[in-house]
RNA sequence: CGGGGUAUAGCUCAGCCUGGUAGAGCACUGCGUUCGGGACGCAGGGGCCGGAGGUUCAAAUCCUCUUACCCCGACCA
């Protein structure tokens, strides 16, 4: 390819909306451009890199037996009536009616489609397992879309669904899957972890994320450095502390501390540490009466797990101020377990202090030397609080460290939900009739273009990883309007490259050589050849890998074969 | 949804407070010089100042409404 026929779209100045550097690049670089919020169009260079997923991901998907269909993108309401997710999927769901006023929704999901097509198709144990799958442009109106493609409306992605008769069938699938996606992100050169993501009930492997690994990632994973254990950090449970509270040696001292509103405060005020302290949060119960959380001072509350608990109302409220004064009597800032009358619930680490300090349910004052069953009563235990670096790992095994990553992919067993509200059932062996169990399985390809380049990028532009970049090869003819000997060895080792397979990009342009280099470098072309006078004289062109300190000289005779081995190299 | 902000050339923005000729950089066109790290000079083209209404002799500028976009929204006890 040459860029007289194939334009690079690239921009000096960093858009001024885009916040993370993958969506700063990808604009720069010249791979997307916004059309409205959240919806991008992919121009022909982003769209050969999400091309390159998307094969990597068709490949694996066929080699785990998966059957590519492709369901429509808009989907008649009553599937979603069926499931009762018409209601319950909020507006989330892009809603629209056609020209007879009949409810349609622009899919965000295909499990309706996917299962209605089930059930009319698969009537025997016999015709199963089978799974499906499709690439396919999907939408979800997020109420803040954000970071480009990273978290865009209107996206694309691999969904997969598995039909079962048995548990066990549905666990070697879902183990298929599993080992298809750690195949699919290796062979994109990414960097990634796959993680427990768990649905609270019988735990065990019902669900796993694949995160690509990046500082940037807006998900938090705790894992193990001994054990294989990784899990998202909402979900990894913090153990309770070992040998349970120290004796108390304080008495109980009511102290005055004006202005103290946050624990920062406190222990500034006071001269402690935060672990020695609790924080009292107040949220609402399923009731509506407020439920007081309690964690040590220097821990987070997961609200993941409190949302869980039972009589906490879903999703997670936090208690206004006003409704916590008519409760207390205090307002926030002054809370504490100590004759509080509302419900407490206390978090492991917290209930395993002594002498600890909290808040006195009064405005400007907090108790110092607090125990409990001496002061106040320990009613009730629970994991509230996020796992932090260094806690002891669930499995007992090591200690947990704490990475940011990008959710990209996202497996889990749906057993029989939506077969049965939809009446998706088979004739077993026996003669009888069962609903299918079935897995679900979800790739989002334009979002790991986004990821791969927070993940490979520097201060010049992208890095791709080889197997997903637009072009292997870039060719850049220096002065090639003054040297007909120049432009003529570009053209030869373009067509040379081309012939033997390597995707390869000629700068015909006769731009300057800073022009070439800095957007060659932005758009991360993995491999450049620089074609000079002075080399070509000697017989060489000059070689540098996108991340090579120093470039070498290849002579013009070996630079097929010489690229062929940088290429086989990754 | 709540709060805040922005809207002026293709892009990034100044001008608005204090009403009176619409600007800069980048990009684009032409010519010339330059040519191994996003060149320089000269000359150009390009605007219903987001939309509607109002105030005024006069509105990008002041007022009202409207639309779009952006940012923030548990970690606080």
């Amino acid at each position: 390819m040459r860029t007289s026929r194939f334009p690079l779209n690239t921009v000096k100045e960093t858009p001024a909306d885009a916040e993370i550097v993958s969506h700063q690049l990808m604009l720069r670089a010249g791979l997307i451009r916004k059309l409205a919020a959240g919806l991008y169009t992919w121009l022909p260079l982003g769209l050969r890199v999400m091309r390159k997923v998307e094969r990597i991901v068709r490949e694996e998907m066929d080699r785990a037996g998966a059957l590519e269909l492709l369901m429509p993108a808009v989907q008649p309401a009553e599937l979603w009536q069926e499931t009762g997710r018409w209601d319950k999927y909020g507006p989330l769901l892009l809603r629209m009616k056609d020209r007879h006023e009949r409810d349609y929704c622009f899919g965000p999901t295909h499990e309706e489609v996917i299962t209605d097509y089930a059930r009319r198709e698969l009537k025997s144990y016999r015709q199963l397992p089978i799974t499906y799958y499709q690439i396919q442009t999907k939408f979800r109106d997020e109420i803040r879309p954000r970071f480009g493609v990273m978290r865009a409306r209107e996206f694309l992605m691999k969904d997969a669904y598995s039909f079962h008769d048995s548990q066990a069938s549905l666990q070697e699938t879902y183990d298929r899957m599993y080992d298809a996606y750690a195949r699919v992100f290796e062979r994109a050169g990414l960097r990634f972890r796959a993680v427990r993501a768990a649905t609270g009930e019988i735990g065990g492997s019902h669900s796993h994320e694949f995160h690509v690994l990046a500082d940037s990632g807006e998900d938090a994973i705790a894992f193990s450095d001994t054990s294989d254990y990784a899990a998202n950090v909402e979900l990894a449970e913090a153990l309770a502390p070992a040998g349970g509270a120290p004796a108390a040696a304080h008495e109980l001292e009511k102290i005055a501390t004006p202005g103290v509103r946050t624990m920062d405060d406190l222990c500034a005020k006071l001269g402690i540490a935060a672990a020695a302290g609790v924080k009292t949060l107040m949220v609402d119960g399923d009731d509506g009466a407020p439920v007081a959380l309690v964690v040590r001072g220097d821990h987070e509350l997961n609200t993941v797990k409190a949302e869980l608990l039972d009589g906490i109302a879903a999703p997670l409220t936090f208690t206004d101020e006003a409704r916590i004064r008519k409760a207390v009597g205090a307002g926030p800032g002054s809370l504490g377990p100590v004759g509080l009358k509302v419900r407490v619930i206390v978090d492991r680490a917290a209930a395993a202090l002594a002498d600890f300090t909290c808040g006195a349910n009064a405005d400007g004052f907090h108790y110092t030397g607090v125990n409990w069953g001496r002061d106040v009563e320990l009613a009730e235990t629970a994991d509230l609080r996020r796992v932090v670096d260094g806690d002891p790992s669930p499995d007992g095994r090591g200690t947990l460290s704490i990475a940011r990553g990008i959710e990209v992919g996202h497996i889990f067993q749906l057993g029989t939900g939506y077969s049965s509200a939809m009446g998706a059932t088979v004739v077993t062996e026996d003669g009888g009739e069962t609903p299918m169990l079935m897995g679900c399985y979800g790739i989002g390809v334009s979002r790991i273009v986004a990821a791969a380049i927070e993940q490979n990028h520097d201060d010049r532009g992208i890095v791709w990883p080889g197997p997903i970049a637009p072009f292997q090869v870039a060719v850049l003819p220096m002065n090639a309007h003054k040297s007909d000997a120049v432009r003529a060895a570009a053209t030869d080792l373009h067509d040379a490259l081309a012939a033997a397979g390597i995707e390869v990009l000629l700068d015909d342009r006769d731009a300057r050589p800073g022009v070439m280099f800095a957007e060659m470098e932005l758009i991360g072309i993995p491999h450049r050849i620089v074609i000079g006078e002075k080399g070509l004289a000697a017989g060489t062109v000059e070689y540098k890998g996108r991340q090579d300190a120093e470039a070498v000289m290849v002579k013009v005779g070996d630079v097929v074969e010489f690229l062929t081995q940088q290429l086989s190299g990754n």
